[in-house]
Parts: structure tokens; C-alpha cells; sequence
RNA sequence: GGGCGUAUAGCUCAGCUUGGUUAGAGCGCAUCCCUGAUAAGGAUGAGGUCCGAGGUUCAAGUCCUCGUACGCCCA
């Protein structure tokens, strides 16, 4: 028992999937995540938001991107040793829900809701809810998205929603939740307006009648004889015209072909009226044009009161129509507002529904749009129209029913945002947005835009709008805080209600010394007010006991990540409802990622069939490999598209590249009996140079990692673990097999510590095989190891292990090695074959040292490495070239003259001064110029019979000549590589001990004679015997057969 | 109409902040090589008007201006 435990088997191939079940299940059963919230009292606190997904519709593979990135910042705050508390959220209200509650009842608008019955219906959508809740979670578990959905905040529950009553009502308090009469795009359909932001999400391109209609003048100077023209892409307000705006700035004038007189504003005389028209000479300011009256295009509607004349409107431009404009107040804001101005009546036709009132001649019942045509073919008829074209522009729609709005005068309620855009603008000024662009980019203008914000909803299932109005005195309002002050207000407890509708509708109140009945005004509010009332709605603040608390400690959050469609969305609910009542925004860093698209390029959707699956993808390629494409492929601020073949590359490359370096540290690791208890360590200064490398080389992959992970840059931090995985297992590993087979405890005290770092490093990105390695590797040779890599501390990296030049060195070395490879290949000499020498320039073979080079021999097979230099100057060629970057600097201008004389220059003189004095002297334009060893690049090249490479400035020269020596050694390496093959395929185990037959002839049976002890040394054989018909394993183009046992 | 972003190999993308000689990686394809950890690795080859046009500079994929195409957003 006292023996120190050793590590666990980790088998060389491995089911990911498979791997992640059993590691959930760990995780279930040790509580890690709940372990992880477990911090001392006094770890600093790093404060993450959930934005609540709408709990509407089944989770999509973009769900998977912001909960990757909403999981791998809090493990890595949680391993830095912050508490990181993360609490699930639902949105539960809205819209959405209702409009797929309705489409699953078959209704088709709010009157059928309302015979269904208000509670009825609340009742489905609650139920809704909570059914594609259940698949979130789902989807959340499998990715690993650590969040607690065991306590979540939702936001149609009581206590949530008597925090946004109590938000709600401190802005009243302000002043600045007010009730107006104003024009706003609005859904027929759903009969409700939207606000901005809903607004934002429903452009649509689509092809209006654009309609140049005349309206005769019946005053002024041409009344009689001309008409204005007036344009517009919307014929169905022409039935409400009121009145005709001009810019009082702008030039009018008269054109005629001779037939007719019409008056159009002066710039847009050829654009509107084509050709064939001449001014007649007549032309108007705008200002002159006031009041002249005309004959209004329909006479289907009463007028109240005298209208249809010209009014000044500041806001009409010469940029499209005809620079007249033609105005209906109820159905445009800026008519509205001139409207007003002139007193002139709001006359609106169309009922809530979108439809023309019934007993309205020509068009009567029809939906608004759908009037376009009969009333454009009726101005037609009538000699009204001028011309008729089609126009192709983005007009906006229901963002979830995709019905063409209508701008529509309604009474709503309104947050006076624009009251507070100074304090928003400098509260988004201190924000840190990742990427940076949006910050003053697509955020900035788009709070540099303010408008109130339209909260008011005329609809069944959200939080109702905590307004009771008095019905004798309607400037009478009272706004309630909660369900216990609407009780003292009533006399009755009411702390218990249900606070949706239809219930609260039911409660009225009376207020002493007051005449009248106060009753809710019935709306509901923005769903999105309830998700930006988030921070402090999640705890039930201020109403709830220890909410307070809860509250202040967790408030600003440090950090929130949505998608970009959030920026008019929760980022801006968020930010505008912080500020509002708090004085302060909410969060301080955002992460803002850009779509995910499907591999073709395109957006998801069922229509196209590209659509993957969360789920799918996740029991295919596992849940790392979704996480590490969502985090670290391509850019997160940018489109992606996501498809298999980016998978399982991402599991090839990067998930069983580490997998398998662990899984050989293990194998030998256990052969050999090694474990880190062992001691005996030497100290890394002592340790060989590629031992110093991989550990200089992890520090500093620590180093950027940490860096980068700090300012949100998972794609950097990415690419340095796939870079730092790849060079320990195809350079560090590799080169360094032969150590750990006679088992070096450097080797492998050097993999363990590295393996420890970088699964560490891994976690926050990949936490599944991160864990793996963790509980195989780690916990059982570490005795104060956590339970959980994720209770683990974020690793520091150790800067004095960080070898100033050393990875230069090794590139050096690597690159070297490549092109001897080449060189080998070009010369068609297989590896395996020994050389005697290679030469290598001799700047790279004095940088390489003794160590390296032994390196280089190595892994190219060659007997030694020399220095062209030292292998005689005949046999060298120099060539030198100008070092632009350097002489740049110096020259300036003269650069390109400089570079072309040293190009001309001798470069073996250049070459030999440079190497003795250190400087070379160069004519240029007859003048003497000193450079320096920085100024030139010396390439040498070995003249015939060599195989060389060069790229770069690197030379590499393979001597090719061979003899018996090297034959011979050639061919036992070519045994041994036959004989371990057959090893393997035996099924043998790596320690196993052989017996080996051999039958050969000629140079293989002198080679095998000659190399026995090496051959039985390399193939772990205890006897080596030769034998007359060996042939259990044959090689006929060695000439080779063999037969083996295990001893 | 305006704002922002993107444009580099057949495909997916780095490189652009801080200009430097012959622009990189992966995938895919072809030929070869290496291998008792590897589902891997390596070499070679085919494949590039670095979207276009101007400009700045000794030098531009990189900086500036103007366009074009696509995407997102606003109107």
C-alpha cells in the first residue's frame, strides 16, 4: 500500500464520443461543477450573464456557438481562481411563444385568442415554455456547458416579474415611462407595435407600385392650370391624404409637353418627367407654394375639418420622387408632426387589424396592401396617374410573421431613452467590445440614433405593464412596484396572484378622496425589457430576502457573449435598462460573435435542407470538437461555415494528436515502471536540449495562451496549443522515442510536467479529453492533485524555463532537416540508407552547436554534420544577396542600387571579409560602402557530385558516395525495420522478448552478420540464429526471410 | 441612399496592427519517403493578376484614395 500508485492505461485509439459520456458521468457523480463554485469566501468574484436563449423552438447548432463561448471563459476565470457564478436563465414571454402557441392551436389572430380565452391560452404558452426548455438543457449538458439549470431564472415567474414591476416603476418615478400618441411601425397581424429593436430584424426586399399621381392646383397662380406631382410607394394612404408637404428651401417649377402643366421641385424636373418636357418658365419656392390648395386624389373618406392644401415639411428631400410629398398623419411620423403643426385631423380608414373600414367605397374589408392595386388602377381611370413602376426596396416586416407592416398612430407607453442617450453613449464609451469594431461601429451609431423605446405591447403573454389608471381622471396613474404594495392598495392579499393575465386585469382599486376606479392599462411590455432586467430580476431584487446581497456582489458583470443579432437586442436592453435604473451599465466586456453558417455557405434553414444538428454532430465528432470549431476555427468575430469535414480534421489534427502523445507517455511510462514520485529528475538546466526546448516552448505557450484568453482570443490561443501539440508529438516525441524506450527519467519527467501544463491549458477549450487525461494521467501520480482538472489552477508560466533563441535554434534545426530530406528524395536515396556527411552552411552549423546537429544526423540517417566552410573552399560556391530590410533603413533611396552591387559584388570575397573582419566593403556608383554581416545574406552552395538543397539562405548537401561500411548498415536498418513490422503484426507486446531465424544471401547475410548485436539490440530479440529456410516473414527485394518466437 | 465588415491556392483560412528580397498553413489530388505512440508525420509536384484602378514609398498582400462584388446593419 505504500507503493506509490502508477499511472492508468491509456489505450493508443479511443472513442471520443464515448470518452465524453463516461466523463459526464463523472462528473455527475463527483459534483465537480458544484466543486468548482466552492471557492474560499474570499476569492475574487468574476461576474459572467446568461443572455437567456428564448425558450421557443428547438435548440440549433448556433446555440452551441455562444454557450461555448459563455462556458470556456468562466472555467478559465474559475482555474485563475475566481468565484464564477453561472446561473442558468429562460425567457420565457413574448411574441414568439404566442405566435407558436397560435400556429399550433390553428388560430390566426388575437380575436381568436380572445373567444379562446386569455387564461386558456397563457396556460399553453407557460406549457410551451417549458417543454422546449427541457431540450436546451439537453443540448447544454451534452456540450458541457457548465451552467447551473438546477436554480435558473425565469422570466414569466412571480418573483421575476415583480422585479421589472419595481424597474418599471422607478423609471415612472423619473418620469420617463410615459403614455403618447404616436406613430409606430406596427403588425396588423398581431396587432401590436414593435419596437425598435423587433423592428431592425424584419427588412425584407419586396416590389411596391411606385406611383407618380397628379393633384390639379385649386388655388394660387396655377390653380386650374397644372397639377402637382406627387410620389409615393404606399397608394393605399393616398385614401387618407390630408395634405401636400414641399420644402420651403427648394425650387419648384412648372414643365409642360405641351398637353399639361405639372409642378415638380427643379432638381428632379428630368428625373421624375422624362423626357419631352419643357420648364414654362413659372418656378416657386416652397415657401411661395404654402396653402395652395388642391383637389385630393380620393373622395372616398369624410374630412372633419378644412385640409388638402401645400404645408412646409423641412425634413422633404430632392433625392427621390419628385420633391413633393404627399401626407397622411396617422400613418407616418414625420406627417404627423407637420400635420399637426397645421391643425390639420388625423383621419385613419383602417381598422387594428389592417383592413379598410368596411363601408369605405372601392375598398372596403380589403388588408391594407392589397388595396394598392384597385386603387392605383382607379387613379389610372381617372386620368390621375402620371406613371406607375415597379420599386424594389427593403421594407419592414413582422420579424416572426413576416407580415409588411404599416406605420399606424396608436396611444403606447414609451421609455424616454432619448433622455438618457449622453449617459448611454458615455456608459458604451467605457465598454470593452470584442471585436472593437462595434463598439463605435454598429453599437455606437445605433445609440447615436436613440429613439424612445416603444414598450407597450398590445398582447396576452408577458409581463403586463404595472399601470392603473383612474376612469374618471385618466391623467390619474398609479405604477405598481408589487404584488404586496398593489395589495395595500386594494386591501386585499394578493401576494400569492398569479401577476399574468387575464388575473391581474381583474384587480381594481380605489384611492380615498379620489372619484373614479383605477384599472390596469392593459398591455403588456417588451419581452426584451424583461431580459435586460436580468441582473438584478434573476435574484427577485429588491423584493426578495438576501436579493440585496446577491445583487451587489454580482453587478456589473465582467463579461456577456451573444451573437451579433444582440447588438439592437439584449446588449442593448441590457446596457439601456442598467442605466436607466442603476445609473450604470451592466456589463463591462462583451463578446460579440459573428453566425454560424452551414457548409455551403448559406444560413441554415429547413427550406434548403443544410441544417445540422447539435446533437448529431456532437455523438459523431464529440462535444470537444464542436467546441474547439466554435472557439478556435476562423475567426468568432467573422461568418462561419461548419461541416464534417472541419470536424473530424479538428479531431485528427488536434484532439488524437494529444491524445496519442499522452497515451505513449503511458505506455512506456508503465513498461518501464517510471512514475513522477520516481525522483531522480535532473534538474532541466541538465536535462538534454530538446528537454529544455519542449519545456522553453510550453512556458511560453502558457504565456500567450493566458494572454490571449485575456482579452477574449480564443482563435489565438487556438492556434498556439494546435501549433505546441503538433511540435511535441512530430518534433519533441519523435525525435526523443529512443530515451523513452531505455527509459530516460528526463524524458519523461520532461513529458509528464508538459503534459500536466498543456491539459491544463486545454480545459477551459476542451474539457472532455482534457479531463480524460487528466484522471489517467495526472490524478493517480500526483498526490495532492484535484479530483478534476477543472478544479485545477490555471498554470504561470515559469519564465526563467523560457530559453531566449533556443526555438530559433530548433527551427533551424528542423528546417535543416527538411531539406536534407528533400535532398535525399531529389537524389533518390532512401532514409534508411546511412550517408557519411552532410554539409550545411557554416552560419547554420556554428547556431545548430553539437547538440542539435547530433539531432539533425539522426533524423536524416547521415554519419555527420559538417560545415561547408571547413569541407574546402573549391568545393563551395558563394552567393550574396542585400538584406532589403536592413539596407532599407540605411540607404533609402540609394536601397535598390546598394542591393544590385552586392549582387555583382564577389561574393566569396564579401563572404571571406564578413567572416574575418566582420565588415565587407562594396562599390557603388564608384563609391565605397561598408556593410555589415546584418546587410548581406551569404548563401553557399557545394559544387558537383553532391545532392543539394538550398531555400531561404539554408544549404544542405548530402555526400552520396557510398561504400560497403555504409551498405551493410543500410541493410540491417532494413532488417530491423522488417523484423519490428513483423513484430507488431504478431501481435506482440512492446516488451516481449524474441527468438529470431534468419535466412539471406550476399550483402543482407554479411549485413546481418556484422550488425547481430545491434539488430538484436534494436528488435529486443535474445537469440539470433541463421538458418537454411527461414520464411514465416519474407522480403524478396531484400532477399530476406525470417521466422520469430517469443522467448 | 448611408454605416460597418469581408475579398489571399480547387476548398477552409492565417498573414495586414509594426511595409522588406521568392506570400503561407490545412484539406483535397499525384508521386515518393519515414514509422513498435499516432486515425499520424515528412519530401516533391500541380495549383496565386493577394478583387480592380490609382496613389504614397527605394520597396505595397500590408498604408492612403476611388471603385466592384458579397454579407450584416440602418433608412
Amino acid at each position: 500500500m505504500t507503493q506509490h500508485a502508477s499511472y492508468r492505461p491509456v489505450p493508443a485509439h479511443v472513442d471520443l464520443p464515448a470518452l465524453e459520456r463516461d466523463i459526464l458521468q463523472l462528473w455527475a457523480d463527483q459534483g465537480t461543477f458544484a466543486a468548482s463554485l466552492d471557492t474560499p469566501d474570499d476569492a475574487p468574484r468574476w461576474t459572467f450573464y446568461e443572455g437567456p436563449p428564448t425558450a421557443n423552438g428547438t435548440p440549433g447548432t448556433h446555440h452551441v456557438e455562444a454557450r461555448v463561448f459563455k462556458d470556456v471563459f468562466p472555467r478559465f476565470k474559475t482555474m485563475q481562481g475566481y468565484h464564477v457564478d453561472r446561473k442558468a436563465g429562460w425567457d420565457c414571454h413574448g411574441l414568439p411563444v404566442e405566435i407558436a402557441v397560435e400556429k399550433e392551436l390553428g388560430f390566426n389572430g388575437k380575436p381568436d385568442i380572445e373567444a379562446y380565452g386569455i387564461a386558456e391560452f397563457n396556460a399553453k404558452c407557460r406549457e410551451a415554455v417549458v417543454r422546449n426548455v427541457d431540450l436546451f438543457e439537453e443540448m447544454t449538458d451534452r456540450m458541457g456547458y457548465w451552467v447551473d439549470m438546477a436554480n435558473p431564472y425565469r422570466t414569466m415567474e412571480s418573483s421575476y416579474v415583480e422585479s421589472v414591476w419595481w424597474a418599471l416603476s422607478t423609471i415612472f418615478d423619473k418620469g420617463l415611462l410615459t403614455e403618447d400618441f404616436r406613430v409606430a411601425p406596427y403588425c396588423p397581424r398581431c396587432g401590436t407595435t414593435l419596437s425598435d429593436h423587433e423592428l431592425a430584424q424584419g427588412y425584407e426586399t419586396i416590389t411596391d407600385p411606385s406611383v407618380y399621381v397628379r393633384f390639379p392646383l385649386t388655388s394660387g397662380p396655377l390653380a386650374g392650370k397644372a397639377s402637382m406631382l406627387v410620389w409615393t410607394t404606399t397608394p393605399w394612404t393616398l385614401v387618407s391624404n390630408t395634405a401636400v408637404a414641399v420644402n420651403p428651401g427648394v425650387t419648384y417649377v412648372a414643365a409642360s409637353n405641351g398637353e399639361e402643366t405639372l409642378v415638380v421641385a427643379e432638381p428632379l424636373l428630368a428625373k421624375a418627367l422624362g423626357e419631352g418636357w419643357k420648364p414654362t418658365g413659372e418656378s416657386f419656392s416652397g415657401t411661395d407654394m404654402e396653402r395652395w390648395t388642391y383637389e385630393r386624389p380620393f373622395d372616398l373618406v369624410e374630412f372633419p375639418a378644412p385640409a388638402h392644401f401645400v404645408v412646409l415639411g423641412d425634413y422633404v428631400t430632392t433625392e427621390d420622387g419628385t420633391g413633393l410629398v404627399h401626407q397622411s398623419p396617422a400613418f407616418g411620423a414625420d406627417d404627423m408632426a407637420v400635420c399637426k403643426a397645421y391643425d390639420l385631423p388625423v383621419v385613419n380608414p383602417i381598422t387594428p387589424d389592417g383592413h379598410f373600414e368596411a363601408d369605405v367605397p372601392l375598398v372596403g374589408g380589403q388588408f391594407f396592401k392589397t388595396a394598392d392595386r384597385a386603387l392605383a388602377d382607379d387613379l389610372a381611370s381617372r386620368g390621375l396617374m402620371f406613371n406607375e413602376l415597379a420599386y424594389e426596396h427593403s421594407y419592414p416586416h413582422c420579424w416572426r410573421c413576416h407580415t409588411p407592416l404599416m406605420y399606424y398612430a396608436l396611444p403606447a407607453w414609451y421609455i424616454r431613452t432619448t433622455t438618457i442617450k449622453d449617459k448611454l453613449l458615455a456608459e458604451n464609451a467605457g465598454t470593452n467590445w470584442f471585436p472593437e469594431t462595434i463598439k463605435n461601429g454598429r453599437y455606437g451609431d445605433w445609440l447615436t440614433n436613440n429613439i424612445d423605446w416603444s414598450l407597450s405591447r398590445s398582447r396576452f403573454w408577458g409581463t403586463p405593464l404595472p399601470i392603473w389608471r383612474n376612469d374618471e381622471d385618466p391623467s390619474k396613474l398609479v405604477c405598481v412596484d408589487s404584488l404586496r404594495e398593489l395589495s395595500e392598495l386594494t386591501g386585499r392579499d394578493l401576494t400569492d396572484l398569479d401577476p399574468h393575465r387575464p388575473f391581474i386585469d381583474e384587480v381594481t382599486f380605489e384611492i380615498e378622496g379620489q372619484a373614479g376606479t383605477y384599472r390596469r392599462v392593459p398591455d403588456v411590455i417588451d419581452a426584451w425589457f424583461d431580459s435586460g432586467s436580468m441582473p438584478f430580476a434573476q435574484w427577485g431584487y429588491p423584493h426578495v430576502e438576501g436579493s440585496k446581497e446577491k445583487f451587489e456582489q454580482a453587478y456589473p458583470a465582467q463579461y456577456i457573449c451573444e451573437a451579433i443579432d444582440q447588438t439592437r437586442g439584449w446588449f442593448y436592453s441590457l446596457m439601456a435598462v442598467g442605466t436607466l435604473v442603476f445609473d450604470q451599465s451592466s456589463y463591462e466586456n462583451v463578446v460579440c460573435l459573428g453566425h454560424i453558417l452551414a457548409e455551403d455557405g448559406k444560413k441554415m434553414s429547413k427550406h434548403l435542407g443544410n441544417i445540422l444538428l447539435p446533437m448529431p454532430l456532437m455523438d459523431e465528432h464529440g462535444a470537444d470538437a464542436l467546441r474547439w470549431f466554435m472557439a478556435c476555427s476562423g475567426s468568432p468575430w467573422s461568418p462561419r461555415r461548419i461541416g464534417h469535414t472541419a470536424l473530424s480534421e479538428i479531431v485528427r489534427k488536434v484532439l488524437l494528436t494529444y491524445w496519442n502523445t499522452a497515451a505513449f507517455h503511458v505506455l512506456y511510462a508503465r513498461t518501464e515502471g517510471w512514475t513522477p514520485a520516481d525522483g531522480e529528475v535532473p534538474p532541466v538546466a541538465e536535462r538534454e536540449v530538446l528537454d529544455q526546448w519542449l519545456l522553453s516552448e510550453l512556458h511560453t505557450l502558457t504565456r500567450d495562451v493566458t494572454a490571449s484568453l485575456e482579452t477574449f482570443d480564443t482563435q489565438a490561443a487556438g492556434a498556439r496549443i494546435a501549433t505546441f501539440v503538433d511540435d511535441m508529438s512530430n518534433w519533441y516525441v519523435r525525435r526523443s522515442r529512443r530515451r523513452f524506450w531505455r527509459g530516460d527519467a528526463a524524458a519523461f519527467a520532461t513529458l509528464h510536467e508538459t503534459l500536466d501544463v498543456l491539459t491544463r491549458l486545454m480545459a477551459p477549450l476542451t474539457p472532455f479529453i482534457a479531463e480524460r487525461v487528466w484522471q489517467d494521467v495526472i490524478l493517480p501520480v500526483t498526490p495532492d492533485a484535484p479530483q478534476s482538472v477543472h478544479l485545477a489552477t490555471w498554470p504561470v508560466a515559469d519564465e526563467s524555463l523560457i530559453v531566449e533563441g533556443l526555438g530559433a535554434r530548433v527551427d533551424l534545426a528542423r528546417r535543416v532537416t527538411e531539406l536534407g530530406r528533400a535532398a535525399r528524395a531529389e537524389a533518390k536515396v532512401r532514409t534508411r540508407q546511412p550517408l557519411r556527411r552532410a554539409l550545411v552552411a557554416s552560419g547554420a552549423w556554428q547556431q545548430l552547436g553539437d547538440d542539435l546537429r547530433g539531432q539533425v544526423c539522426e533524423e536524416l540517417n547521415v554519419g555527420s554534420l559538417e560545415s561547408l566552410a571547413d569541407a574546402g573552399g573549391d568545393l563551395v560556391d558563394h552567393s550574396a544577396k542585400g538584406n532589403f530590410r536592413n539596407l532599407g533603413k540605411r540607404f533609402g533611396k540609394q536601397t535598390p542600387q546598394v542591393a544590385a552591387a552586392i549582387d555583382a559584388a564577389d561574393a566569396a570575397a564579401v563572404a571571406a571579409s564578413l567572416g574575418s573582419t566582420g565588415t565587407a566593403t562594396i562599390e557603388v556608383d564608384g563609391s565605397a560602402v561598408e556593410v555589415g554581416p546584418d546587410d548581406v545574406i551569404i548563401s553557399e552552395r557545394p559544387r558537383e557530385g553532391w545532392s543539394v538543397v538550398n531555400d531561404q539562405g539554408e544549404t544542405v548537401a548530402l555526400d552520396l558516395e557510398l561504400d560497403d561500411e555504409l551498405r551493410l548498415a543500410g541493410f540491417a536498418r532494413e532488417a530491423i525495420r522488417v523484423i519490428q513490422e513483423a513484430r507488431k503484426s504478431s501481435g506482440l507486446d512492446i516488451s516481449d522478448r524474441i527468438t529470431l531465424a534468419w535466412t539471406a544471401t550476399g550483402q543482407m547475410a554479411e549485413a546481418l552478420r556484422t550488425h547481430e548485436t545491434l539488430i538484436a539490440d534494436e528488435v529486443l530479440a535474445t537469440s539470433i540464429s541463421e538458418t537454411a529456410d527461414a520464411s514465416a516473414f519474407s522480403d524478396e527485394e531484400l532477399g530476406f526471410g525470417f521466422t520469430l518466437a517469443k522467448a
